[in-house]
DNA sequence: GACTCTCTGTACCGATCGGTACAATGTCTT
DNA sequence: AAGACATTGTACCGATCGGTACAGAGAGTC
């Protein structure tokens, strides 16, 4: 029997990898059967609401590390500099360097982003908060420190784009890199 | 009859707003014959190839659209400035101030990446290298010029896949008035 | 060992997928 | 008018889609 909470993470993890690949129509249950190792009685005994509920819970787990290991941080930092070098080794870790794309931006792309427009406009709404108001304490004006926000999530997710498009990670480490001096300038 | 060249660029218009909205795989021949208003018999006439000759030259209408409106404008410029400026207002343009998705883009992070890998690189280096030869002529070094110019393909790319999650127009408009004062400023 | 209740493999469902075959229709040439 | 050829609608193909039904296996309780 299924440690309950352990093995649905990994369900979970597993089913983004999928998402990840193939996208939210393109995953198939033949697919999702192999990636998971679970048959359709499974999948549909863990997940009623099939497909559907699969990817809403894959966003909210992905929400959930990001909580975790990104906003959360920001929010409670007092030095901004770390807080932002941390922020930004997170963020090379989680998507690998570039060879890992991010499934919220993937949806957002897709014909799928309606069903689930709520949670991704939810993701980037909170780190946009979260970075800005780190960027305020740094002495940034509130909107410099939204637009320095919005600057830096929007080149997270183009050089994901780029990078996967040119398979160039350097791409990204460069994006990331450049973007680190850039939240640190001072005030224009 | 169709009268070749014209109605077959229209048609392809038409193919590239279905792949835009449902993405290459979620582009189903019935929504594609919706949105064509060709059956299948004259699809299948129009391209023996199926969905993936037609997706082909999509990508090359719009490699096509881009040499005509922006690469070529960007050699043949002398006025840097002029030149940036253009390009953004292209930019602004094709895309719909972000309304519109890029197709390019898309296919990148879809699963379908590698079957039309060697456009979708294509696309991006032949803008890429457009773009760092005016610079390089601004007086920025071979280097500096790549940067900038890598820096300008993620910033529009991004901002396309953070205005349509938060569907915010407002982003896009941003991101290209921050990128054009980047590109114009003063080599570091 | 019998009774639960959770979990899972398999067979099956109607719908739709991308693609093919082909007869009928239209249009141009002579 | 007749023949050639381009164009199109329709019926059809096997495969796969997401989802359901359900019998039975597995584990925990008494």
């Amino acid at each position: 029997m299924l440690k309950k909470g352990v093995e649905r993470k990994e369900v979970l993890r597993a089913l983004g990898e999928v998402f990840r690949a193939h996208g939210y129509e393109g995953a198939s249950l033949t697919l999702i059967t192999e990636a998971t190792g679970l048959g359709k009685g499974s999948l549909y005994h863990l997940f009623p609401g099939g497909k559907e509920q699969m990817a809403t819970e894959v966003l909210a787990d992905i929400d959930a590390w990001f909580e975790l290991n990104i906003y959360a941080p920001l929010r409670n930092a007092d030095d901004p500099a770390r807080a932002i070098a941390a922020m930004i080794a997170g963020v090379d870790q989680y998507f690998h360097s570039g060879g890992r794309v991010c499934l919220v931006g993937m949806v957002a792309l897709g014909a799928a982003r309606d069903t689930f427009a709520a949670s991704v406009d939810d993701y980037f709404a909170r780190w946009q908060v979260a970075l800005a108001q780190l960027l305020r304490r740094s002495g940034l004006s509130r909107s410099q420190a939204q637009r320095r926000a919005e600057d830096a999530l929007l080149t997270i997710q183009g050089a994901l784009v780029l990078a996967r498009a040119r398979s160039d990670a350097g791409i990204f480490r460069r994006a990331l890199s450049d973007l680190t001096a850039r939240l640190l300038a001072p005030p224009e």
